[in-house]
DNA sequence: AATGAATGAGGCTTCATTCAT
DNA sequence: AATGAATGAAGCCTCATTCAT
């Protein structure tokens, strides 16, 4: 029940009202929690303790919250990812360090996490459109890594690029499954081992 | 009023009742198309072609279909793993065969995969716990051949068995969202990427 | 209060369920007391004595009761024009006739004649045209019984026939407004003396 | 809260508030075009470029928008039939242009002559109540004139003039219906045709 | 004179399900 | 084996209005 995303609202400071960023906490937690469609615009409300025209103040519909919460989660995963790959340093260490990143955000955001890949079928179409568009340049930034790494000989290139990275992401996206915060793995150790494997069959 | 489940054995293709299966046919790919809740039992009866009196002769309720569903994908993931896994040969060649067709056999069923995480916040809590306990004891199968390996020094323990199942398993089930089958590649294509990512992460 | 559009349920005798009728019944009666938008559905299902969802098996929404209203008033004007326009004797009876007529079945279905012109805002665009198609169609027809008296010298054409029939019909269609059927007035020497004066207002 | 009435007298060009003008002046549009109910209060003042606030600062409620508009068109109707109703020369002149008149001044105010018929829903009770008394002076006026030529012998008393009245006024009020501002009749020659018709009905 | 956040009531609609036949 | 009418609960959303500033 950890707000996981409360470091959004450091986002904005000044221009972000309490009410607005309460209402996309709480339906952050909420979606994660039930779902999407099995949470109630009610429900949300009241965990904020506003009526719904508050609700319908700030966002254009119930489904206006849910690309919001998309917009972030775009926004943060492809700043960071963008930090890690220009990094200096060798390939291997920079596609490590991405890698382990995106896990430990990915457990530090883990309702954004969830939410990601269970509730693309409530966007509108459109929407749906732009997101995919946005996760699939943020995969080619990582592709690319590989493939630099495969061009100078330090990865192999038994396996296309393109396919290690949407084997990669299948398990980092997998995380909001059955990681568990209480449970005896932080998420930097999960990071680790998944960098490692990632890492590893890589090996030339 | 539960004539339904018990019908459910004879599923040989020549006794079985046409509308039966094909509810459970329509079912399927509307979920995995729309998802559960945006598909309506309206939806999946005027595609059978029949009214809604008819489904709910055949089932308890829509949430029933569901269950239908996931009882059906476990069962055959089940026997498919156990078919690789007592089969005969070295651990190795038996983790690649298994690696290699449950990513088969997820392409051949998409719509199920796509369902299977897409639906389970929408099964009621027991029926959940039998699911994910069926679930575990499927990972767990694949862990020990995984832990035989590493035993036996064929494999690297540098990761923790588990976690090794983790993240593969996390790309098997990501098919769902990116896997095209009128795309370039073939389930069997990446199936052997995929087993041979995981051989490749496992190396001492 | 009187049901003004009983009549319409011997249109198709055996195929028309009593809740529909009902339904629409009560809609018509509703719509021009108080009209469309300040009649909710819950009044209308409440004054008939089913639930929501009875109106919703046989209705798509509420605008669809308005469509059907339109519907049905604008076959019932066009069948008693034509039957008046098609009768034998010279033109100036048939036009007397049908112009009494139309006064008569106004006055007859009053609550239909106050829903016509107060709810066209509330038909959807494509329904509206559709309507106003209708309408014209009915105003061609007893645009030509004017017509064929200019051309045959038994009227005046002073004024185009055009304009004799919009001038017409506008103090046909405000029978709604004003006309009222515990009044003094019955509706057939209502429609005489709009006869009367559409006559000597066409003497040559 | 009540301070916007007390203002309407004023209304010399230059002395009134631009701001409470443009509200009445895109309220009458709008209320013309899709209805009172179809429009919003934001749609109004979004119109007009200010915030709801402001409304409210000039006008009590929605409502009080739509009564100060039939206040305005009742008080110019009135004085315009005054004016030619009191005019010296026969009454046959005097009606003719009475009647030219109001069908002039309904076309150059198309958007009051739409609104006057189909809002009289939306008018509180009381407010409607005066309404119709104003209207029903108004139309005394007018039929006072049709007894005049009567008594006098200049026009025929076959129909009752009280019915004359109601026949002439449903066609202009309906103009509001049909009257199209961009077509081939200007205001005046509809009203001379309506004017004529008027009249020829009423010769001996 | 005017803003903008927030309310609260009410509206339309959807939908899984039941039941008599 | 199957229909079709009907229910009832719940959901999303709109909107006129208020109020502190």
């Amino acid at each position: 029940m950890a707000r996981s995303t409360a470091r959004v609202s450091r986002r904005d400071p000044g221009t972000d009202e309490p009410v607005r960023q309460r209402l996309l906490g709480e339906a952050t937690r909420l979606f994660a929690e039930r779902g999407f469609e099995r949470t109630s615009v009610q429900e949300i409300v009241a965990a904020v303790g506003v009526t719904k025209g508050a609700m319908y103040h700030y966002f254009d519909s119930k489904d206006d919250l849910l690309k919001e919460i998309y917009g972030r989660v775009l926004r943060l995963q492809m700043e960071r990812l963008t930090m890690f790959a220009d990094a200096e340093g060798p390939v291997a260490e920079r596609l490590h360090a991405a890698a382990m990143d995106v896990v430990i955000t990915s457990v530090e955001n883990l309702d954004d996490t969830k939410i990601f890949f269970l509730s693309m079928h409530q966007l509108a179409p459109e929407v749906q459109k732009t997101v995919r568009a946005e996760r699939r340049r943020y995969h080619e930034r990582f592709r690319d890594l590989v493939i630099e790494g495969q061009r100078t000989g330090v990865f192999s290139d038994a396996v296309p690029a393109e396919m290690v990275v949407d084997f990669f992401f299948g398990s980092v996206h997998h995380l909001g499954t059955w990681y568990n915060p209480d449970g005896p793995l932080s998420g930097a150790e999960v990071g680790r081992h998944f960098a490692d494997l990632l890492l590893a069959s890589l090996r030339p």
